[in-house]
DNA sequence: ACCTGAACACCGTTCAAGT
DNA sequence: ACCTGAACACCGTTCAAGT
């Protein structure tokens, strides 16, 4: 706050704040001239960092694959077993729980960026997604899955707890189908479906 | 355009507008002024019929899952044949192809609205969701489907449909993990996972 | 190189006024 | 009741100017 001018890293400090504003005010808070004023910087000093305002948010995006990357390591270091199931259930956790903690920053992640204009960002994404890609080879390697390619396996496990972290962020699901179910515990069911089949058998 | 005075319908004139100008300048596009401009009334004269933008919003929310239940609607009525594959399979393409084609739109389906202040909407948005249900009970009664409630059986659907469509959107998923899959291949494959499981049996 | 202030075209919203 | 024009506080972005 004191020097303003001249104070290194205005870049991350910016992403750092949007980060916050993102938590804080939410989506339609986040304006650039408002990160500014937060920083403590002139409106326009922004500009000399990136491009535009999309370039802003897709940093922030990138932050934000990254954090999520951390939640999901950090879920697969405390497992009480080291079978596919929990593997699967742990990070299951770690994405619902993430998204409900920042469903704003999960927006700016999923929004509609020109991604092929933010090599960067796919980059931290696709590196994301490799952790799943991971797990489902070690699936592999003890024999536990079906075989198909790891990768799809990894993107059907992706797309089932997005979806369903986008529909209890905007409490799309009647209660009357929750049945009083925690957000964990539909998160649990819903990986134990994926695992077995939703067919009698 | 002729009497812009007492047009009769503005609302649903504005609604209509909206989602037309959703498709094709996208999220960022639609301002409440461009939307009365289009329309060819002032800037203001929507405050008439709805409190503010974010009802409008609401507003068109609301006319995209109408059109998702007539997609899914209309899926139904050209299966193949009548098993709750067929039935499962048919509502994903649907709901894929829906989401593919009105990006934006499910978008602001799917945005931070204050759900509880929009009553019509969720009651729009369930009555979707409840097709969804339907097929499930008729699985049900074929003896096709797993012993579980038929609206999380509906959800679990939902979840994951929803979930392909929004990292197909968002462009998400790495080349590698694609195989050169077409869409509609990947769909298909992530039902027919979600029927048997990803477990090896 | 890095930052600033003035300026431009836009926005959502409010309000007094018109028919 | 329905619509309008002026006004306010905000945006994102550009540009000439300062250190």
């Amino acid at each position: 706050m004191k020097d303003s001018y001249h104070h290194g890293d205005l870049k991350s400090t910016l992403i750092d704040a949007g980060v916050k504003l993102l938590s804080e005010s939410g989506m339609e808070g986040l304006s650039l001239r408002k990160l500014a004023r937060e920083v403590g910087v002139s409106h326009n000093a922004p500009y000399m960092h990136f491009a535009d305002k999309e370039a802003v948010l897709a940093a922030i995006a990138e932050q934000g694959f990254l954090l999520l990357g951390e939640a999901i390591d950090a879920g697969q270091l405390q497992l009480s077993d080291q079978s596919i199931e929990a593997r699967l259930q742990a990070a299951a956790q770690s994405y619902v729980n993430f998204a409900l903690n920042h469903p704003d920053h999960l927006m700016v992640m999923f929004g509609k960026l020109d991604s092929a204009a933010y090599p960067d960002l796919i980059e931290t994404a696709h590196a994301t997604f490799n952790k799943l890609v991971t797990i489902m080879q070690v699936g592999h390697q003890s024999g536990t899955l079906v075989d198909q390619p790891a990768e799809q396996l990894a993107m059907l496990f992706w797309t089932n707890v997005h979806g369903l972290s986008a529909l209890l962020i905007a409490q799309k699901i009647p209660e009357y189908a929750r049945q009083k179910l925690t957000n964990e515990a539909i998160t649990t069911w819903s990986i134990q479906m994926l695992l077995t089949g939703i067919l009698r058998n």
